[in-house]
DNA sequence: AAACACCGCAACCGCTTGGAG
DNA sequence: TCTCCAAGCGGTTGCGGTGTT
């Protein structure tokens, strides 16, 4: 927490606009700034953020207010530790998004952006650093993701693709387990996630992409096959900036049965990559005998990579003979038989 | 009980982005 | 095209609380 400095100290911050005109307080807010604040906020909504520093009668630069507002006082937030599934969500966005706070509390509904990167850099770093402090791991940057037996930095290409920190303990709370590893990755539609009431409230009511993941064996054979044990749950809830996109310029945005998001993921992943086309077969076949459907968000091609922020997929699937967790075919057979 | 170390988190800082004129 | 400004974002700071010695 910071004291609060003199009302009179002129604010030398990115408040330029007030800068010669006016005298801000800066530091830890009042209960009386609060309450200024949130009155304001309830009878007027938001609207330039300088009009409401002014409008509200409080001595703080429009910037300082809607860190507060968005960070503390708004009503819709949710208070409290975070709960375990939504930290193996945030630990899978990251895996995901790197640091792109924001596109990760877009998806944790009352969490802010703020809120998840404190608990991320006190909290989950720790976790993940203390994990990967096994004689293999000795590197102690945990600022990229890392395989989870060797220690070997991944590229951020690698990263952006992969689930890491993959918990195969299902939901319970992620770096509880002492047995991280990286996941095999595969599609399981017919475990549904605890975390997926999170997708309820999503504007459009459409559920969001939905994969699973497969933990690798403890004796770090992630690449060995062998029986699979669907366990480890990996989700993305859909960006709402991609849901309110006209279709065209985002892509569109469409349901699809487990076998188009097969069909979907084997293209983005350039399957040819991929050998055992039998067990690939085997697998989207035993997903329609099953009938089985995800209410999926997909995308393809271009709309899968502005969906995924610009990233350059075909750099990604360059050097996606690195990925062989991402070869869904061998290890999925043995689950569906 | 006091001193120290560590941790969590609210708030700040500086940069980028995008819209308006 | 350029400038200005508000909004947004991620990184960093530093205080207060808590745990440890």
């Amino acid at each position: 927490m910071r004291k609060p400095d003199n009302p009179g100290r002129i604010n030398s911050s990115g408040c330029a606009a007030f800068n010669a005109t006016a005298k801000l307080r800066k530091g830890l807010w009042s209960p009386e700034e609060d309450e200024k604040l949130v009155n304001y906020m309830i009878r007027n909504g938001q609207g330039c953020w300088s009009d409401v520093a002014r409008n509200a009668g409080l001595q703080r630069c429009g910037k300082s207010c809607r860190l507060r507002w968005i960070n503390y006082l708004r009503p819709d937030l949710k208070r409290g530790a975070f709960s375990p599934q939504e930290e193996d969500l945030i630990i899978h966005l990251h895996s995901l998004l790197g640091n792109r706070w924001s596109q990760i509390a877009a998806r944790l509904p009352g969490r802010t952006d703020n809120e998840i990167k404190n608990f991320w850099n006190s909290t989950i770093k720790k976790r993940l650093k203390n994990i990967s402090s096994s004689p293999n791991t000795s590197d102690s940057s945990m600022d990229q993701p890392r395989d989870g037996i060797n220690g070997r930095l991944r590229s951020n290409q690698e990263h952006n693709m992969m689930g890491v920190y993959m918990n195969p303990s299902s939901s319970s709370s992620a770096l509880s387990s002492s047995t991280w590893q990286l996941p095999n990755m595969a599609l399981n539609p017919m475990n549904l996630d605890p975390i997926l009431p999170i997708l309820d409230q999503q504007p459009t009511g459409i559920v969001g992409s939905y994969f699973d993941v497969q933990p690798c064996n403890a004796q770090g054979g992630i690449f060995g096959g062998g029986n699979i044990d669907f366990e480890g749950q990996f989700l993305v809830p859909p960006l709402e900036s991609v849901n309110n996109e006209p279709s065209g310029k985002m892509g569109n945005l469409v349901e699809k049965s487990t076998a188009d998001v097969m069909n979907n993921m084997n293209s983005i992943i350039n399957y040819n990559q991929c050998n055992n086309n039998n067990n690939n077969n085997n697998v989207n076949n035993k997903l329609s005998e099953n009938n089985v459907r995800i209410e999926g968000l997909c995308w393809e091609g271009d709309e899968l990579r502005m969906a995924m922020g610009e990233w350059d997929l075909e750099e990604l699937m360059k050097d996606v003979s690195s990925f062989p967790f991402l070869d869904f075919s061998s290890r999925m057979t043995s689950h569906w038989t």
